[in-house]
DNA sequence: AACATTTACGTAAATACTGATATAAGGAAC
DNA sequence: GTTCCTTATATCAGTATTTACGTAAATGTT
């Protein structure tokens, strides 16, 4: 796998980028209030000037203006009332509000800042100039974007549809017979137990399924065998599917809805006819995508059961449905 | 006074705008990460990425790499150890380095992240793509500015040249004989203390420097008069430099070079042959403004001394210094 | 070799926040 | 007018980070 250093992974690391410009910049104009010889704080800028603007504000209002929180807010007010900066006085119409508002030495100190705060905008200006882009332009206009999207959630459907990608649909070769063991082991003794007909076919897949006429499809992802499913030839154009199993670690990938449809897929270029299953209530996901697929419930068969844990038969009847199996 | 509001700010809140976006991106990708269900955080990406594309580093090289303080990384590598994505060995060539490397399953995890990675960067350049902008690009040509500038002392730079231009330079006005007492009372008691002659001169500005065909000059800064300078018309075309002040609180902001510059083009003005003036050595602020701007040290003139504190007697000669005085 | 300086790293304390929870005031519904 | 829900705020605990400082190994200097 070849890496790639922090600095070449670009999009991705826009927030490590953010994060480094946005202590570089705090820092800076700290320092420069410092040098000024000014008693403030970058922290104290946005509350105070928030204040200034509008009068006098609620410690809740004044946080979500300045988008912090509003024990933020608490904080960094107590220092603006030890400096004198601000005053607080209680709403007469509200008893739970405390109001803030900007002092004369507050208004003082805007003033006597004025001078500084330009010299920071000037400079500020002529930086975006040298780097030829209007930056506090561009931020706003990606934050709008922001605003107005849904970034997890894209993030998310973008995530999945990249995993999706990532798993491979495989056939049956000798070496993942012992997967396919243990991947059907691994539900069955979660849910049920090992009864002697899975045994029987666990143990001798090519025997049971492939010689007959069946099929066993594999899920790789990331060079792991994570899913398989079985198709059974019961009689000719008559399939069963069965043996279909995703390990818990990669569960709510998509890797059963891949499996499904591939097996499905393959019954249809063995021209079957009918496509039948056994499963249990119990399997609520993996029920709710075989009706999504089209498969609908039917009456047991008659005779002995062929697993003691089926409860649920179903056949494969895409016409009738009209639900979208990607969905 | 008009007062904007926080987002009519522009250039000056851009670091109240960059550290929201931080924070969002943050917040966003670690929403992400527990959605997934990954068990990783974003503060391991940088670290664990540096590694896998280096092999293996110590713990300052890390912190150099991903810009964070050693104590971070120590902080952040602990977690990756108990994680055991990260492995430890002491550098064999130098005992006191730690190097770390990632392991087998930290690769394993690496490989498991890539299609939760290529999401978060697809969906990232689609936001890019509708904000208008490649944001990535932007910020980093805004960081190479960073790099290749002195933001501080730029800022320092403009804000010293704001300030300057916010203080007015004005003459002597009947309600200001107040200001020009205390100014000079200010100094006097700090470092000396107000003799008879200084007394005289204080009480009545009018009859001791104005009608003799002197001058008095103010600082005014944001309202605010915060220095003074007088020139005393000694005999036809001769003056002295005195009553020279700046309150403390706004002393280093070039006020007194301010007042002297006014000052002495106020005496070419009058047309005046020779300027002088009296001092200590211990103000050695004024002493250096002095020197910058021409003024030579001379013999003390014979009979009574007129200030017990002077010892230092200067006279205007400009054209024999080499000296910038806007250095 | 002895000593001082530099470097690597850990620990502790400080800072700047967030989230969760508690509390009290206000408002609405019956 | 109770009762219940909502809102405003304080406070506490937790998290992620920095600065400051200490220790030990390595390196340089006399």
């Amino acid at each position: 796998m070849q890496h790639k250093t922090i600095t070449e992974l670009e999009e991705l690391a826009l927030g490590v980028l953010f994060k480094r410009l946005t202590d570089r910049l705090y820092s800076s104009i700290d320092q420069v209030y410092r040098d000024c010889g000014v008693d403030f704080q970058g922290s104290w800028f946005a509350p105070i000037v928030s204040l200034a603007a509008k009068g006098s504000q609620s410690i809740t209002e004044l946080a979500t203006d300045i988008g912090l929180s509003h024990p933020a807010v608490t904080h960094i007010s107590k220092q603006l009332l030890q400096a004198g900066l601000i005053q607080e006085s209680t709403d007469p119409a509200d008893g739970r509000r405390r109001l803030l508002s900007v002092t004369a030495l507050g208004e003082q100190r805007l003033r006597e800042l004025q001078p500084v705060w330009d010299g920071i905008t000037e400079t500020t200006r002529d930086y975006f100039s040298r780097a030829g882009h209007d930056v506090f332009r561009v931020l706003k206009d990606y934050e709008q974007v922001l605003d107005s999207g849904d970034l997890v959630g894209d993030m998310l459907v973008a995530v999945r549809r990249q995993r999706r990608a990532a798993v491979e649909i495989i056939a049956y070769q000798p070496e993942l017979a012992q997967d396919f063991y243990d991947l059907n082991a691994e539900w069955l003794k979660k849910y049920f137990f090992i009864e002697a007909r899975d045994e029987q076919i666990l143990r001798d897949p090519e025997q049971t399924i492939i010689q007959p006429g069946g099929a066993i499809l594999f899920a790789r992802f990331q060079g792991r065998i994570v899913g398989t499913s079985a198709l059974i030839k019961i009689q000719p154009g008559c399939y069963e599917i069965t043996k279909m199993a995703v390990t818990e670690r990669y569960q709510g990938l998509g890797i059963g809805r891949q499996l499904l449809e591939a097996v499905i897929q393959h019954f249809q270029q063995l021209d079957g006819h009918q496509l039948q299953l056994e499963t249990n209530q119990k399997l609520s996901a993996a029920v709710a995508l075989y009706q999504a697929y089209g498969f609908i419930p039917i009456a047991p068969p008659a005779g002995e059961k062929t697993y003691q844990r089926a409860d649920l038969y179903m056949r494969y009847q895409p016409d009738q449905t009209g639900v979208n199996p990607s969905a």
